[in-house]
RNA sequence: GGGCGCUUAGCUCAGUUGGUUCAGAGCACCUCGUUUACACCGAGGGGGUCGGGGGUUCGAAUCCCUCAGCGCCCACCA
């Protein structure tokens, strides 16, 4: 049957993904063989397929797919992240446009609807991987709140606790007042913000002196408790002990001294908030301060905001500013652009609250997790970010894990009293019982009622999303709850993680730790961190923005296939890339190249005869420069340059192969081609597809199977990628300077407009004898007639010289010989020049004493190469004159 | 404010320890071609004083200094 000329991926793609799905191809177990482990990063449950999903996962699924034809036991686990945070939020947007308010519904009620949600949405994200590709050990398939999974994460949690490493604290937070929840430091995001600084005078109690302060926000000052003064600061001296009055409430307050306020900075005063401010509540702590909490969870003002009780914080500052200008109190208000903290989830201005939370200690747990960077045994790629690490891991912080949020794992502390100490951290309830017991006997002599699980309140709140995902490449094997099964034992560590630099932090330095932690060992060998993929503009691609295609309809448009050649045709490791929909169509104009190559093939009708010289010589080329491709291609996945491996194995099979070899074997229309040479095109082709499979997976399989019948165990996705052998570079030398030949004689052909169907005959002068090996191929693809091997120069040809060949190509009508000198003397004055430079080169004693003696052979080769060029191309105008 | 990185053809990027084939690739562009796999094609071609300046060296896109522009990460200056 002919195939079609035009390839079409819908429904080939489809129909082999389930023929892969069928025969388990994705699936792995624990086998003799050695494991190569990728684990996803987990999408959000809820989310859907965006650029940045397509670059990650079209990387991980060129890696898996290689190292199953390399033979190891290729394992992709899949899953997906309850995102705490963002599902929340989901959820309660989605209720409030039911009318209900989820305060309004119990944690359990709650809970409920973001299960139902869940259910509804989660696993769109996986099906949209298939269609990509992905070939992701399905049965695998994970998600961080499943019940193993959550037992593991408060399994570790409990372990901290009772190793000191978890403990809880009244700390500044920050707080997210849209999600009603605290955040950790990396989740805050610092934006520049123009605002303004407004200078208020604070009256001095028993006097009609003020003192000015400088402020950017005017409306904490109703939760002022100090003014600040640095005691070296000789303006303020005469105010030292006394007191000011806080405009509006009039709480009389005392000036204390401080070296950490700058003399520069403002005024030279500052207004101590401790409640709102991380260094005021420094300022607090040291010199006893009052604290005074100004805001109610959503940030909008309490009872100490007097008459803005109930309004907004940003709403406040402007009323604010009205009331004190109203009072005379500002005495200048300049322009000033600060950092604000935003939440990197709903985008809201952070606060700063203090609130009892629960950290962990990073300090000690980090060390080993540096070191593994910073020795290399955790590979970062590119290297580039072992110094970001470096920094953020050598002043990490403790990291609260705490939030106000109820789709998570519960933190398993139970509180039984009224103390700041009456609470356990159990693995479970009942135990918790026995442990608080146990815990009253020993603190109070009175004998009580022993408290039962009635007695006990569990903490409301919600682990940090990333206190389950650290634990990913451990816990998706089982690996914290039974540390010692047999499945963590032969897949972790894993080998390649690949994922975005954004969560460098949130994510991969976590994971390392916990790895050591765990197991005391990595939990990957590699990262490779993605670019981000952003418009031609340089803009992160976003839903928000709009300027991000659906990855699906991509899809649909260009095929999988072409689609991750696009996606992968420019993405160096670590570089941001500029995503453009022209990628994929190239990728999808390559695919329709693999594809009319084999129908090409696939066409021939073969008879016994016998192999052309062409076909032998171009067969033998191939098969040698394969080879060296190979070399080449193996190098750049070495160094995870994945669109070098990707450009390599293009130009091999689109140039090489296809414009190359295809057209030197190809019979005359209409002509049978040996039955030996198709078979052995059938060959390379099928090597060809092997290392094209990760890159093009559907594509290639279709084609494999295409060629013959297949058994399941024969098919593409499994068969063993072409062995390394050793090649012949002599050979390909010799090729390339045939392929010059026929350039030459292309040239000519279209300088003097000679249309290719004309025969022409070709004399070489000097033929250097390697070159004559590829006549036949030469004969062939410039249509000659004959080659004649001269000895002396051939007058009225045209002519053109390839090293030191000279080749002369006789033509009908009269040659112009004005042109023909013109082009000649330009050559001979090129020459000349590069001689004078070499020689310059070679006449310099202290660049050949100087220089390695490989370099100085080299130059006085190429100065003899250039005396002999000129030699001819002098005679060559002779003739002509 | 600290740290890191980038600047090579119109675009996206390679250029390993300074020295053959060092100024390259892909795309885009231009010319020609309705050759019987593919116009998602073929053959050919133009295009860059390697951000500016200075230095080291026999020799620098490559090393050093400096200036300019861009980007990223970190940081409690109100």
């Amino acid at each position: 049957m002919a195939l079609e000329s035009k390839y079409s991926a819908k429904n080939v793609e489809a129909q082999w993904y389930s023929y892969w799905m069928e025969h388990g191809y994705f699936h792995s177990e624990v086998n003799e063989k050695p494991p190569y482990t990728i684990v996803i990063p987990p999408p959000n449950v809820t989310g859907v397929l965006h650029m940045g999903h397509m670059l990650n996962n079209t990387i991980q699924d060129v890696l898996i797919r290689r190292a199953r034809l390399k033979g190891f036991n290729a394992c992709w686990v899949p899953g997906t992240d309850h995102a705490s945070i963002a599902t929340e939020a989901k959820v309660v947007a989605k209720l409030k446009n039911e009318g209900i308010d989820k305060n309004d519904l119990t944690r359990d009620q709650f809970l409920e609807h973001a299960w139902e949600w869940t259910h509804k949405h989660g696993g769109i994200i996986l099906e949209q991987l298939k269609k990509l590709g992905a070939s992701c050990d399905w049965e695998r398939t994970k998600f961080t709140m499943d019940d193993d999974l959550s037992e593991s994460v408060i399994k570790v949690f409990v372990d901290l606790y009772n190793k000191g490493h978890i403990y809880r604290g009244y700390r500044m937070v920050n707080w997210d007042p849209q999600a009603q929840t605290t955040l950790s430091d990396e989740e805050v995001i610092y934006e520049e913000k123009q605002g303004n600084l407004y200078y208020l005078k604070y009256k001095i109690e028993g006097s009609n002196e003020f003192v000015t302060i400088a402020t950017t926000r005017p409306e904490t000052i109703l939760g002022d408790t100090a003014v600040c003064i640095n005691p070296t600061d000789e303006r303020y001296t005469h105010l030292k002990g006394k007191k000011v009055i806080v405009p509006i409430c009039n709480r009389v307050i005392p000036i204390i001294e401080d070296e950490y306020v700058s003399v520069e900075f403002g005024t030279g005063c500052l207004k101590v908030t401790p409640a709102h401010d991380e260094n005021d509540k420094m300022l607090g702590d040291k010199h006893h301060l009052e604290i005074i909490d100004i805001f109610n969870d959503d940030a909008t003002l309490n009872s100490f905001g007097m008459h803005y009780e109930g309004k907004d914080r940003f709403v406040t500052r402007k009323e604010i500013v009205k009331e004190l200008e109203g009072l005379g109190v500002i005495s200048k208000i300049e322009q000033h652009t600060n950092k604000v903290g935003t939440s990197e989830r709903t985008g809201a201005v952070i606060e700063p609250k203090l609130s009892d939370q629960w950290f962990l200690k990073m300090k000690e747990l980090a060390q080993p997790a540096l070191d593994a960077v910073l020795e290399k045994d955790v590979q970062l790629v590119p290297e580039k970010f072992i110094n970001t690490y470096r920094h953020w891991m050598e002043n990490v912080r403790d990291w609260n894990i705490s939030r106000q949020l109820w789709w998570g794992h519960q933190i398993p502390a139970y509180y039984y009293g009224d103390g700041k100490e009456d609470f356990v951290v159990a693995e479970s309830i009942e135990e918790a019982v026995n442990l608080a017991n146990e815990k009253i006997r020993v603190t109070s002599s009175a004998v009580e009622k022993a408290l039962t699980k009635e007695d006990l309140t569990q903490d409301p709140d919600a682990l940090d999303t990333w206190f389950s995902s650290w634990l990913w490449p451990m816990s998706v094997f089982n690996g914290i709850l039974e540390p010692d099964n047999k499945e963590i034992n032969y897949y972790y560590p894993t080998n390649d993680l690949v994922t975005a630099p954004e969560i460098l932090f949130f994510w991969v330095a976590r994971m390392i730790i916990a790895g050591y932690e765990y197991r005391g060992e990595k939990p990957f060998n590699n990262v490779y961190l993605t670019g981000i993929v952003r418009d031609k503009q340089r803009r992160k691609m976003s839903k928000s923005l709009g300027n991000s295609p659906d990855p699906i309809e991509l899809i649909e448009k260009y095929g999988a296939d072409g689609v991750r050649v696009g996606m992968l045709l420019s993405s160096p490791a670590g570089n941001d890339l500029m995503f453009d929909e022209d990628l994929c169509k190239q990728g999808s104009a390559f695919v329709n190249k693999i594809w009319n190559a084999y129908r090409l093939i696939d066409g021939w009708e073969t008879a016994e005869i016998e192999e052309a010289e062409s076909s032998k010589i171009a067969i033998d080329w191939y098969q040698n420069r394969f080879q060296q491709a190979l070399v080449e291609i193996e190098d750049h996945y070495s160094k995870y340059r994945m669109s070098d491996a990707l450009m390599a194995t293009y130009k091999l099979i689109w140039d090489d192969f296809c414009s190359w070899l295809l057209e030197m074997v190809k019979p005359e229309y209409g002509q049978p081609i040996a039955a030996k040479t198709k078979a052995a095109i059938i060959g390379i082709l099928e090597n060809n597809l092997k290392i094209l499979h990760p890159f093009v997976p559907f594509i290639s399989e279709h084609i494999w199977q295409h060629i013959a019948e297949r058994t399941p165990e024969e098919a593409l996705i499994i068969a063993s990628w072409p062995t390394q052998t050793n090649f012949d570079e002599k050979l390909i030398k010799n090729f390339d300077f045939a392929s010059e030949v026929i350039s030459g004689i292309r040239n000519i052909r279209k300088e003097k407009n000679i249309s290719f169907k004309e025969e022409i005959s070709l004399s070489v002068m000097n033929a250097e004898k390697a070159a004559s090996d590829f006549d036949s191929v030469i004969l062939k693809l410039g249509n000659l007639s004959e080659i004649h091997y001269i000895d002396t120069k051939f007058d009225g040809a045209l002519t053109f010289r390839v090293k030191s060949n000279e080749y002369f190509i006789p033509i009908g009508g009269a040659i112009d010989v004005e042109a023909e000198i013109a082009k000649l003397s330009e050559e001979l004055q090129y020459t000349q020049g590069f001689l004078k430079s070499v020689q310059g080169k070679l006449k310099n004693e202290r660049f050949v004493s100087g220089a390695p003696e490989q370099v100085v052979a080299m130059e006085k080769q190429k100065e003899a190469d250039a005396l002999a060029k000129i030699e001819t191309l002098k005679a060559s105008l002779e003739s002509l004159r």
